[in-house]
DNA sequence: AAGAACTCCTGTTGGC
DNA sequence: TGCCAACAGGAGTTCT
């Protein structure tokens, strides 16, 4: 479900309610998401209070009071519903309309006291919650070898290219590639190939370096990267069948993409004849239009 | 060693 | 209407 824009909007929805207020349980509905949880999760957990909410690529990363960072990543399906103090705990059950959710994937419930309570639900529990020490987080496993952020000052026509240099990979999948740029996803490589005029089967390489100056393709491609992005997370993410904010609110930049889940649909570019295609690589969804992305 | 394919899991959707 | 295959925003692991 979630990219970088997604899981942004999540941690500015979490971040008012969360940070300063103090743990105080930690209820597991089961051990595991993806992976096992941690040893010890709810007694390292509780008692402790939040002192910021920052995100990393798809990450987001509560540092703790005890000098531990609780690390979480949403995967496909993952959510965090923000509810008031007292709010009644819902029954079981398969599927609650009025909590707008299956309450029987509600996996882990942060208690917070008078600060209400939050749950994190996850259908298809690809999601994944992690500890690390805080000072030592950039060398913890999730985030050694992980690739720049897309909207920090690292990204740029030179990095890029630098980056791309060499690569007979398709465009498509070295955009997704996390040790590359961190974030992306396949909504968002989608609509920053279109809007550079990139097919997505092109070869990484070909935006790269040339008698030692970037192409001008990597400009563009690095500006569009963060302009897709921005843009997202000023929208409130998007919402196409599980992404709702903490409050449950949707996003709504889905109705600003031009070409991903349009396959079969005019290109919106003016004079433009063509279609919206879709086409598979390495199991997922591409969509592009031929005329404004030429192979 | 890069690149592609397969895998985890459950729910929804579209075609017959 | 019902059944079932295809598909879904991620990414670690295993193949070629």
């Amino acid at each position: 479900m979630p990219e970088l824009p997604e899981v942004e909007t999540v941690r500015r929805g979490l971040e008012p309610v969360l940070v300063g207020a103090r743990v105080e349980r930690l209820v597991l509905n089961r051990k595991d998401l993806r992976f096992a949880l941690p040893d010890r999760f709810a007694e390292r957990v509780a008692g402790q209070q939040v002192k910021s909410l920052s995100r990393r690529a798809k990450y987001l990363i509560a540092e703790l009071g005890s000098g531990e960072a609780l690390i979480m990543h949403l995967g496909m399906t993952g959510r965090f519903i923000l509810e008031v103090p007292g709010a009644p705990v819902q029954e079981p059950g398969v599927f609650h309309a009025d909590a707008g959710r299956h309450v029987i994937h509600d996996h882990v419930v942060f208690e917070l006291g008078s600060a209400g309570r939050i749950t994190y639900n996850d259908v298809r529990r690809f999601g994944f919650m992690d500890m690390a020490p805080m000072a030592a987080l950039a060398a913890s496993k999730h985030f050694a070898g992980m690739g720049m952020e897309p909207l920090g000052n690292e990204l740029s026509g030179e990095t890029l290219a630098a980056l791309f240099a060499g690569k007979a990979a398709p465009l498509k999948a070295a955009l997704l590639d996390q040790r590359l740029i961190a974030g992306l996803g396949n909504i968002y490589v989608c609509e920053a190939l279109f809007r550079a005029g990139l097919h997505p089967r092109l070869p990484a390489g070909v935006i790269a370096t040339r008698n030692g100056r970037p192409r001008p393709k990597a400009h563009d491609l690095a500006r569009i990267i963060r302009d897709v992005l921005t843009e997202a997370i000023a929208a409130g993410g998007s919402t196409l069948r599980d992404f709702a904010h903490t409050d449950g609110s949707l996003g709504y930049f889905q109705h600003a993409f031009k070409v991903y889940d349009r396959a079969g649909e005019a290109c919106v570019t003016p004079g433009c004849n063509h279609r919206v295609q879709r086409l598979v690589q390495s199991g997922r969804s591409s969509f592009f239009c031929a005329g404004c992305q030429p192979d």
